[in-house]
RNA sequence: GGGCGCAUAACUCAGAGGUAGAGUGCUACCUUCACACGGUAGAAGUCGCUGGUUCGACUCCAGCUGCGCCCACCA
């Protein structure tokens, strides 16, 4: 396509091409940068382009970009966020503001250390402690370079007009920087702390992870029970008091008043279930949970052998039987009367003969669960974990970073947890104490990013204490300083922040921000030394001291060994790198932050900080904070909490949260379902093969193949056609309503394709004809427009009203739906008919040619900018034949620069419409009255317009030739319905206030009566519906007046319906 | 267990205390000189169910049912 050929647009709007040529026409974006970019220094504006009318240099309108991640590539997520913001930065723009829309790019630490771990391992079959850290981030570097390049680009092509100079990486020098020292200040200020945590432990990709990136789901599984025998009987006697010296009355149920019962009856269902327990699991070996036998309806010898067992062994539950290696106690309810004699009893560990497990008591116990014991497993399980440190008990960790079993697990060394599982049972069954299993189904903790079960671990972190930041968090929104839209979601944000943990920062990873905490070794070994002299003994650290370990061994014990308190002390949270003759003496933390930590800083890092930058002080905060709402947690709330702590405000005015994208009936969109829309089909278009060929080069089950194949060709039986980046964009943006799902349908990208092409194609018929005359500016023509100019320059001053006031409160589908209106139902449907004029006379072509070419000309070229943000593309080519046309010789060259339409209230004209309305009404009918008379629209008639009194009989009779022209009729001749005799064989066409008549019908008597008959029906029953109300006596005493005069219209007016169609029946 | 959201035409969705709307699809007719990615006309809905408030409820309130999502320590 060439620029220059702008006399000639194409007879279809082909949107690759369109969007092929803007993308690489750079003049487009240099005009952007001159009047968007901001110059916080206060240097000169270099702009070439005037400035607009309502030019609001003091408030730039900023959005920060929400980076993508390195890893992906384009997905819906980027296309929907890329069509929110751009409308937003391409409205404001337009209207003057000076924008920033600052584009950046997420090292995402996990999910790119993830994926080139795994190319490494695809490619080269090696791991990346086979390459070495240095050598595997040059890997990741690489792979960033490239990724990072394609992304931009995909979002370019989606039409983002970011700028694309200041893109920022999150791990820049500067993005770095501010990171260190955004986590020096927070170590300072005693807000991060290094502390030896129950942390949520990811095997897979071997780091910790937060609470944020678990994600619960309900699996499968089995709940094994076995028992921990009692060490010694004598161990039952000494610490209840009342508990019965002899074996047989020990029975707990003895001892339990009636009032307990209630609270045991969860035992009952147990008991019943104990019936499907799987049959090859040695049901003989089955034996009822101690606290059931009271309740059991067996005979009283099973009940006194249970009971006999109630004293010699407590029988707990497990769905992670490999645990019970770490198990250090078992708990009961300290209500519970079945074990209240046992509370301080010491069990035996069936596989350590010297552990001693103790009894214990504790209110966290759900008597009705499982056998009413819990065994308690500190080093891996949340809930034991504080059991644990409320009764003073060990940790004993059993599992190594891999989520294997470690040395603590005895036989079970080595094993994987899941052979040790199955191992411990076989062993549990040959020594007698598996009592037995059954099928549960409970929730699993998984890895948001592996997919793997999260095994809850031991092990030193740093935290992020987080209630003051929250609190303030909770604080800015609820003073209104920061708006979330939709405003449902202030609660679940309050929620998440009333309840928040301290946030685990630190990752076992390579690539990220490695912590910037350094660690003094010299005054680490005087620790290890200090310790074991304490100690008065030599300790193992102080043996691999005298012996001369690296420097890195050294660290790893003093890590092992010492007390936080005294690591914190011994080591400085730096933001300057080492110096040679540091390096000697301190060695950096290995670990690196959570991605989340730098995302979080994005606000303050993209604009410089910590330094006092232009920058920052003329864009913090910014506008708007647009993103998905599954990142409300992860991203916007760490953002506002350290933003607001950082810079005393929050980051963001706005925080407008779109909804998710999923397929045309809700489902996520799933490459394995076969149901994702991939954005480039859309803007592309792709046949069903394709589609279907791409679905193949996806690594997934052969046998699941053909069913993906079926359900492409069942959701895209016609491919996906190209829409271009304009049409998904509109698209996208009138299906996000509020709050809701975005559904990506086809049919409806289709529709909106389709009115892509009718603006293209009205421009293209108005062209011609504007070249053709000389146009002539509006305001000089006001007292020569005809009713369909006031008309349509009413309603477009609507429109442009009702944009302004959607975008305003993010209603992107009510603003895009309005022009969507307004170009097809109202410019396309009437005006340009209007302006067509067929069979009028030559002095009345001339004048409409003379003032409406003009409004044409307007209207169109309006209505182009009013659509730019939504549709960058397609506005801007159209804009290139329209403005040279203008008569007042707009001076920007391009839409994107050009001002946005401000509604002007001197245009509305409340009297047009109407009378408009009723003329529509009068062509509707004509044609209406056409089709039920069967009679082809090439047939010229002439027509009667029947019209009612009330009704202004001069503005047909005015209009009479618009009118025919409009419904194709040869005349049309305007009369009082009053006293007028319709002919025999004349087809009427009822209106509410013009009845339209065709009077030489050609009609099939027959179906016309049918027709009529129907009519008549439905209108009677709408009538007999407005009298039932008006005869209600309430209703004229209670409802407003306006109302009840409303319905007396509407009653007059049915009446004179009914009264037309019983007419034209008769005449039939 | 708590919280949030949704239920309107065949499909995807708007709407709103006063006679149900759009796009797609469907039916009939039309290649009328911008557009068949088009035009004209039309068929199509007990607005999830049950109560309540009201002169009037699809809309407000309560309960119920179904679906989706989020949070939560049930071994």
């Amino acid at each position: 396509m060439q620029e220059s050929s702008g006399k000639e647009l194409p007879k279809t709007h082909d949107a690759v091409a369109v969007e092929r040529y803007w993308l690489k026409n750079g003049a487009c974006r240099d005009a952007i940068n001159r009047v968007s970019v901001v110059d916080p220094a206060g240097g000169k504006e270099s702009g070439v382009e005037p400035p607009h009318s309502r030019s609001s240099d003091a408030i730039p309108y900023v959005i920060l970009m929400p980076p993508p991640n390195i890893t992906g590539t384009l997905h819906n997520g980027h296309a929907l966020f890329v069509t929110l913001q751009d409308i937003l930065i391409r409205f404001h723009r337009m209207r003057g503001y000076k924008t920033l829309w600052l584009p950046g790019l997420d090292h995402a630490g996990i999910a790119t250390q993830a994926v080139v771990e795994r190319a490494l391992r695809v490619e080269e079959g090696k791991s990346r402690r086979d390459v070495g850290r240095a050598e595997f981030l040059k890997r990741v570097w690489a792979w960033k370079e490239r990724n990072g390049n394609r992304i931009i680009e995909q979002l370019k092509a989606l039409g983002a007009s970011a700028d694309w100079d200041r893109l920022v990486f999150t791990m820049d020098p500067n993005h770095c920087k501010a990171v260190n020292e955004a986590f020096a200040r927070l170590w300072n200020d005693g807000l991060i702390y290094r502390g030896r945590r129950l942390v949520n432990w990811d095997p897979k990709t071997g780091t910790a992870v937060s609470d944020e990136e678990v994600e619960h789901v309900t699996r499968k599984g089995e709940l094994v029970y076995f028992a921990y025998p009692l060490r010694g009987l004598a161990a039952c006697h000494p610490c209840i008091p009342s508990c019965h010296p002899c074996v047989s009355s020990c029975h707990p149920c003895e001892s339990r008043g009636p009032e307990m019962d209630s609270r045991f009856r969860g035992n009952d269902k147990m008991e019943g279930g104990n019936d499907k327990v799987e049959g090859g699991n040695d049901s003989s070996s089955v034996t009822p949970a101690p606290a059931s036998a009271g309740v059991n309806s067996a005979g009283v010898h099973k009940e006194s052998h249970s009971a006999r067992r109630a004293c010699e062994e407590i029988i707990v539950a497990t769905t992670r039987l490999e645990t019970m290696l770490g198990d250090v106690a078992v708990a009961v309810h300290p209500q519970d009367e079945r074990y209240k004699h046992l509370v301080g009893a010491t069990l035996r560990h069936p596989f350590f003969p010297d552990r001693e497990l103790r009894v214990i008591a504790d209110a966290m116990v759900k008597p009705e669960f499982g056998s009413g014991a819990v065994k308690i497993t500190p080093a891996h399980d949340p809930n034991d974990f504080a059991v644990g440190q409320r009764h003073g008990l060990p940790c004993l960790s059993v599992l190594t970073s891999d989520g294997r079993i470690n040395d603590e697990g005895g036989p079970y060394r080595g094993l994987p947890k899941q052979e040790a599982r199955r191992r411990i049972e076989e062993d549990l069954r040959k020594l007698g104490l598996f009592r037995k299993k059954e099928p549960i189904e409970h929730n699993v903790s998984v890895s948001q990013r592996s997919g793997e079960p999260i095994e809850p671990m031991i092990s030193r972190q740093y935290f992020v204490r987080t209630e003051s930041m929250a609190r303030k968090a909770r604080e800015v929104v609820d003073s209104g300083e920061t708006q979330i839209f939709p405003s449902s979601w202030k609660k679940t944000w309050n929620h998440f922040l009333c309840n928040i943990q301290d946030w685990c920062v630190s990752r076992q990873l390579w690539w990220g921000h490695r912590i910037p905490v350094y660690y003094d070794l010299h005054k680490l070994r005087d620790a290890i030394q200090n310790d074991a002299r304490q100690r008065g003994k030599e300790t193992t650290a102080l043996r691999a001291l005298q012996t001369g370990v690296p420097r890195r061994e050294l660290l790893r014990i003093a890590l092992d060994t010492l007390e936080d308190e005294w690591i914190r002390a011994f080591s400085v949270a730096s933001v300057e790198d080492l110096t040679a003759e540091q390096a000697d003496r301190y060695v950096q933390e290995e670990d690196v932050l959570d991605t989340w930590f730098s995302s979080g800083l994005w606000p303050l890092a993209t604009l410089g900080w910590p330094n006092k930058t232009a920058d920052l002080q003329t864009f913090y905060p910014s506008a708007v904070l647009e993103t998905g709402f599954d990142i409300l947690f992860f991203w916007v709330a760490r953002m506002v909490m350290l933003g607001t702590h950082f810079m005393g405000r929050s980051p963001f005015a706005h925080v407008y949260l779109h909804a998710m994208v999923r397929d045309a009936h809700g489902r996520k969109m799933s490459k394995s379902l076969g149901n994702a829309v991939d954005p480039l089909d859309v803007m592309r278009g792709a046949t069903l093969k394709q589609l279907q060929d791409k679905a193949r080069q996806h690594p997934m089950a052969a046998d699941r193949l053909p069913q993906v194949l079926a359900g492409i060709a069942k959701q895209f039986p016609e491919g996906i056609p190209a829409a271009g980046a304009d049409g998904l964009r509109l698209s996208l943006a009138i299906l996000s309503g509020q709050g809701r799902d975005v559904r990506l349908a086809v049919p409806r990208i289709t529709g909106y394709r389709a009115f892509l092409n009718k603006l293209w194609n009205a421009t293209r018929f108005a062209l011609p004809r504007l070249q053709q005359s000389s146009l002539v500016p509006l305001q000089q023509l006001r007292k020569e427009l005809s009713l369909p100019d006031r008309w349509i320059l009413s309603c477009l001053q609507r429109t442009i009203r009702t944009v302004h006031e959607s975008l305003a409160v993010y209603r992107f589908d009510a603003a895009a739906q309005a022009v969507y209106h307004f170009v097809w139902s109202q410019l396309c449907d009437w005006y340009v008919e209007c302006v067509k004029c067929d069979g009028l006379s030559p002095d009345c072509r001339d004048a409409i040619n003379r003032v409406s070419t003009s409004v044409l000309w307007h209207v169109l070229e309006t209505s182009v900018r009013l659509l730019h943000p939504f549709c960058p593309f397609i506005t801007e080519e159209l804009w290139r034949v329209l403005r040279p046309l203008s008569p007042q010789k707009l001076s920007h060259r391009f839409c994107c620069t050009s001002p946005y339409p401000e509604f002007d209230a001197a245009w509305v004209d409340e009297a047009a419409e109407s009378d408009m309305e009723l003329l529509q009404q009068a062509v509707t009918g004509i044609r209406a009255a056409r089709a039920e008379s069967g009679l082809p629209p090439s047939r010229k008639l002439p027509v009667i317009l029947l019209v009612d009194d009330a009704a202004p009989r001069g503005l047909f009779a005015s209009h009479a030739s618009l009118v025919a022209s409009l419904a194709r009729a040869a005349s049309v001749d305007v009369r009082a319905r009053e006293g007028f005799a319709a002919p025999k064989g004349a087809v009427v066409h009822p209106g509410t206030v013009v009845h339209a008549m065709i009077v030489r019908g050609e009609a099939d008597v027959q179906a016309r009566r049918r027709t009529v008959k129907q009519q008549l029906e439905k209108a009677r029953k709408e009538l007999a519906t407005v009298a039932a109300v008006l005869a209600g006596a309430a209703f004229a005493q209670r409802a407003p007046a306006a109302v009840v005069q409303a319905k007396r219209e509407q009653r007059v007016a049915l009446e004179k319906k009914v009264g037309a169609l019983e007419q034209a029946l008769q005449g039939l």
